[in-house]
Formats: structure tokens, C-alpha cells, sequence
DNA sequence: TTTGGCACTCAGGCAAAGCGAGTGCTAAGT
DNA sequence: ACTTAGCACTCGCTTTGCCTGAGTGCCAAA
């Protein structure tokens, strides 16, 4: 039963996926023999249509239509149908473009990469902040606000500034902090978070912490600092877009996918499950597995530093979007980004 | 020409705007007789509904229908015919309770409050985070990224961080660098920003500083830190809400009202016109001068800190908005939230 | 296997008709 | 002089019916 299909459906397939997502209208047989160098007659075409939704890949709205394809026709397409061209050096330099303005810390970078991805997808650009386990260590810093209460600023090796409020249940002097400083940060540096936590978690058992007042207060406040994961943080541009889309001028619907976006939690999720790939992952409506998001795709890529995986950028729009042309962008998005963020202070 | 209404036609005019404000419907005058504990007839109701069309207070979308409010109409009713009681207790400690949470930031209670007033105004929640130069300078710090980039982090009185990337001509040494570290820290201390920039443009002028080289790096350093104002940002919650509106159900103006939130610059100028004022200020429809607004209305008040005011927060919505539940909201909610900036961190 | 022919289906557009909410005006009542 | 009942009128909204056209499935011929 799992015959692959033939030459001719696949070809059909194509013409109608890209003809679907050039004019969101349902698309019947005639149109595609005039318009996507098909060399058969309407009636053929209709046979293989039929073919086509017996097996899941196109669905037609009601009988006296043309087909829309299905998410699975979507899926076929992505895999097996679409060649992925290159951005032409053009385009690629007018992305680049955006990235030279000087003085650009990691967070000006992402911003202006959520914008970027969606001026030129035309769809809604998303990238996500990295998490603070990937980061690595470069400074900490304590600044006391009042008896009890220490700001604890902390910079990434990229220049990301984290900062927390931690309470302490009993002062410290200037000296004491300026000690517990310079100790952090001549111990700590140039480890990952994750490195910095494990290492917190050994020394803190160990005996000589246990005789060491002012070592075990570093510790306990870097602890508390570096202790609580933010719950990733994700840059929405171009939502706007979605409302061009004529798929969602159902408000119902689109009011679930403004609150999805606000939320940002199914953003969060569907961006992470990326982190860890290589190259453009594709996730197309009910993959998602958020019913808020029905009809949405996402294509996303991961970025990186020198020290590996960061995070995951990508475009969300309906699943009818125009892979071909963006997924090049996304790809070229993620590299120029990992390239920056690599080649920078060093 | 100027004759003030009669009361009759105030109160007519009120019961009018309050039925719309509920129902989003024209009203009629029928309608108004049987809920409003009007004792007339719909007839004379009619004759006062046509002097007030005649007056430009009401406006009649077509013959058969009712009348709805015009913007005048509305300024009227906030104006003169509006009184606004206080939140009761209970719902002042609901409120209250959200900034409960021990060991909140700034930034993080102004993100509360967005989302705060959204949730309790059931639309859009802005918040605009306080310029730099209404801030107090606590701490300045240094951290050298590479020979040539320093990342200069400051923080506020109120423990809001910000950073910048500073490129400089010359290496700093460490031990320079912490020279200047120290001698910002002590001088600066406790000045409002636009007294620290005061303070460096002078200081910069007088001859000391011509023959200390290190000085007058500290102040190249810490001018190229401060220098440029952010351009205001705005904490947006609950756009979500606009959807619900059945104004907005053309989505031509929804796309417009979308964008201008994700501009922000609008939003930012909005608020801004807010910030020296006492109490709570509205904006009805065209106030606003931006036509992408059309329709919308901003209830917004100021807060402020040990040092006057920070900013502004309010809620933006359709005219139709029930303004006298939103606006002791907003009130007290920027009443709370310069309580709680005051009295923090002393 | 492909193609032309043909009957069939069904959404969308358009016009006519009816409904109903609401108005403005006039004349009678207080 | 103000209020009210009555009445004709307006006009948007909904329903109904009809038509059109795009598109289909199937069959028989090439």
C-alpha cells in the first residue's frame, strides 16, 4: 500500500501546492494545465486529483471546487518536492546589511533578526533568546540596593546582561561583596552556566566551604542568582502579517493565535524542540500539537556561538506559506547569526 | 451658542452613552425609556436625541437606527458627566496581590502592572518604562569585552539595569578601569541623569580634567554610556482584547491598530503627553492625531518615584470603552506602583 | 492510457420581498 | 409651553429564490 507515487502525481502535486500558495484559492484541474506547463488534459489531471485524495494528500472544501492540500500534502512537499535554492548574493547582502551598524550587543542583534526574518519572509518573524545554561560566564557583578537586598548583574560571554534582585538574610559589607567578586569571577570565568552550577554544587559540599563564611555566602548568592532558568524568552515581530492572511480572517481563530503569541509558552516549546537540530526544521500545522495554532507552520533553524547551540530563530505564518523562498532566508538567518555571534569579542 | 445643556439632555445623553458603551449597538429611543428609569416617552426622548445630534454630540448612522455617540460626546461625558468612584476594597487587594511576589524588579513590576491592567480592564495594558534621564544614577560598572569594547552596565535607583556597548580608541587597563569605576561611582551617586550629563559636560570644560588624562576618559567613557536617550519602550499586554471589539471587526483597521503597536512610537508619544500631568488624562479617537488610531481611546496616568515622575501607564481601547470602571484602575494602579517605587530600596 | 463529452453539484452573487427598529412630524392632550 | 400618542416613512438586515459558473466524476471513444 505504501507505493510511492509516480512521476506524474508528484509533479501535479508540486503545481498544485505552489499554485495553492501563490493564490490561497482552491485549485481545479484546468488551471493547472494552463498555467504550470502540464502537458495533459484537464480530465487527466482530474484523475489524478482524485488519486491524490484517496491517498491524503489534497482535500477539496466541497464538491464543486479544486483541492487544497492536505497538512500531509504540505509534508510531502517539504520533504521530497522542494529544492531549496541559495539566496542570491543580492539578497544575502542586503540582509547582512542590517547587522553593520556597530556597537550591536546580542540583544540588538536578535531584535533586529526577528525583524529582519520578517520583512523579508512577509510573515511573522520569531527568535528566541538563549537560555541562561548555554551562556557562558564572563563577569559578575553585585550591587547592593539596600541592607538586605543585592542586585547581582551578569554578563555572557556575548555580552547578554542578566540581572537578578537576591535577598539576603543578613548584610554585607562593601568589602565582603568586592571579595566575593573578584573570587567569582577569577574562579568562574569562561565556564558555562551549567559548568558554574555544577561547580557551585560541588565546592558547597565541600569542607573547605563549610569553614569559609564568606565563601559559602558567594556561593549561596551566586546560587540564588544564576539559580532560577528564565522561562526563555521569545521576539515576536510581524504579527501584523497574520492579518493579511486570508486563511484567518476567521477573528475566532486569529484572536487564539494573538493570544498564543502572547503567551509565548507554545512559542517557547515549538522553537526549543529545534535547538539541537542541524539545518531548517519545518513543523506544519497540527504537528505543533497546539490546536491554538491550527493552520499554522513554523519554520525555524538553530544559531549558535562558539560554545555550540544557543537557541532557534525561524517564521511562523499559515501552513500556506512559501517554503521555498523563506526557508533559504531562515537558513541564511541562523548563519549569518552564528557567524556574528562567533567572531565577535574575541 | 454656547448654552450649556440642560439636564434633562445630560442626563439623556449619559443613559445614551452608557447603553452604548454596554451593548455596542445604536440605541434607540425606546430602549432608553425602558432601562434607564428615563420617565418620558420615547417620543420627547426623540426630540432631546435630535437636539444633541443637532449639537454634535450624537450622530445617527443611518435613518432607522439609533444613535451612537460622537467624540464630542464622549469628551463630554468624561468631562462633565462622568463620576468616578474608588475600587473597592476587595478588588484594590486583588490588585494589590500581584505585586506581592518578593524580590521583584522594576522592570518586572511594570511588566505586572501591563498585564495587570489588562486582565482587569479586560483591553490593551500599556506601560511606559521611565526615560533615562529621569532616573537616578546608583552604579556604574565596567566590563571590558575586548581590548576595544567595554560594556558599560548602570544601574538605576529603582535596580532598572541598563547596558551598552562602548567601543573606545585606546586599551584600558584593568586597574584604569577600575579607577574610573570608583571615581564615577563616588561622584555620581544619588544625581538624576540629566544632572550626571550636566555634571560631565561641565566637568569636561574645566581645566583639571584637560590635564588628567584618566579623568578624561572616565568622562568619554560615561558620556558615550548615557548619551543617547532609549527611545521609550512600552510594555504592550493584552492586544488580544481588540479582537473582541465589534468595531474592529473590519480587519483593514485591525492591521493598522496591530502595526502602530508594533512600531510602538505612537504609543511611546501618547504616553508621553501623560507624564507631567496630576491624575488620570483621557484620549478620545482623533485626540490621539493618528489616523491609524482612528477610534481608539488611551485612559493613562503618571507614576512616579522618590524623584517626581517616571512615566506614564494607561489602557488603549475603542472609544466605547467603559471608562468610569477603567479609569479607578488605572488610577490606582499608577498610585500603587509610585508607592511601590518609593518605598522600595531606602 | 488519454481524452472529449456530459450530466451533476454546489458556492456565491444578485434581486425582490418582508420585517422591524427607529425616526420625524403633526396634532391632540395636559 | 411642554409632553405624548399616532402615523407615515426610511432603510438596513435577513430570507428566499434564481441563476451562473467553476469544477467534478464517470463513461465511452480514440
Amino acid at each position: 500500500m505504501a507505493k510511492p507515487l509516480t512521476d506524474r502525481c508528484q509533479q501535479i502535486l508540486e503545481a498544485i501546492i505552489e499554485e495553492y500558495i501563490a493564490t490561497a484559492q482552491p485549485v481545479g484541474s484546468k488551471a493547472l494545465t494552463q498555467n504550470h506547463g502540464i502537458r495533459l488534459s484537464p480530465a487527466s489531471v482530474r484523475n489524478v486529483m482524485a488519486e491524490l485524495e484517496d491517498l491524503g494528500y489534497l482535500a477539496s472544501p466541497h464538491t464543486s471546487a479544486g483541492r487544497i492540500p492536505t497538512e500531509k500534502g504540505y509534508r510531502f512537499y517539504v520533504d521530497t518536492l522542494l529544492r531549496v535554492s541559495d539566496l542570491d548574493t543580492r539578497q544575502k547582502d542586503q540582509i547582512e546589511m542590517k547587522y553593520r551598524r556597530h556597537g550591536l550587543q546580542m540583544a540588538d542583534m536578535l531584535r533586529e533578526a526577528s525583524r529582519t526574518l520578517s520583512s523579508f519572509s512577509q510573515h511573522t518573524g520569531l527568535v528566541m533568546i538563549p537560555r541562561l545554561k548555554v551562556t557562558v560566564f564572563r563577569h559578575i557583578e553585585f550591587v547592593k540596593l539596600s541592607p538586605r537586598q543585592v542586585l547581582v548583574v551578569f554578563v555572557t560571554q556575548s555580552g547578554m546582561v542578566q540581572n537578578k534582585l537576591v535577598e539576603v538574610d543578613e548584610e554585607l559589607s562593601p568589602s565582603e561583596l568586592e571579595q566575593i567578586t573578584n573570587y567569582l569571577n577569577r574562579t568562574m570565568s569562561g565556564m558555562s552556566i551549567q559548568e558554574v552550577r555544577a561547580r557551585i554544587v560541588a565546592e558547597m559540599a565541600e569542607e573547605k566551604a563549610l569553614y569559609d563564611h564568606l565563601l559559602r555566602r558567594a556561593f549561596a548568592l551566586s546560587s540564588a542568582a544564576l539559580g532560577d532558568e528564565t522561562d526563555g524568552d521569545v521576539i515576536i515581530d510581524g504579527t501584523s502579517y497574520f492579518l493579511e492572511q486570508p486563511e484567518f480572517s476567521d477573528l475566532r481563530q486569529m484572536k487564539n493565535i494573538v493570544q498564543a503569541f502572547e503567551q509565548k509558552s507554545m512559542l517557547v516549546d515549538l522553537l526549543d524542540r529545534g535547538t539541537d537540530a542541524v539545518g531548517v526544521q519545518v513543523i506544519i500545522g497540527s504537528e505543533t500539537q497546539y490546536h491554538q495554532l491550527s493552520g499554522c507552520s513554523l519554520i525555524t533553524a538553530a544559531y549558535s556561538g562558539k560554545r555550540g547551540s544557543l537557541g532557534t530563530l525561524g517564521v511562523i505564518g499559515p501552513n500556506r506559506m512559501p517554503y521555498s523562498t523563506i526557508i533559504p532566508i531562515v537558513d541564511y538567518t541562523a548563519n549569518l547569526i552564528s557567524r556574528l555571534l562567533d567572531t565577535e569579542n574575541d
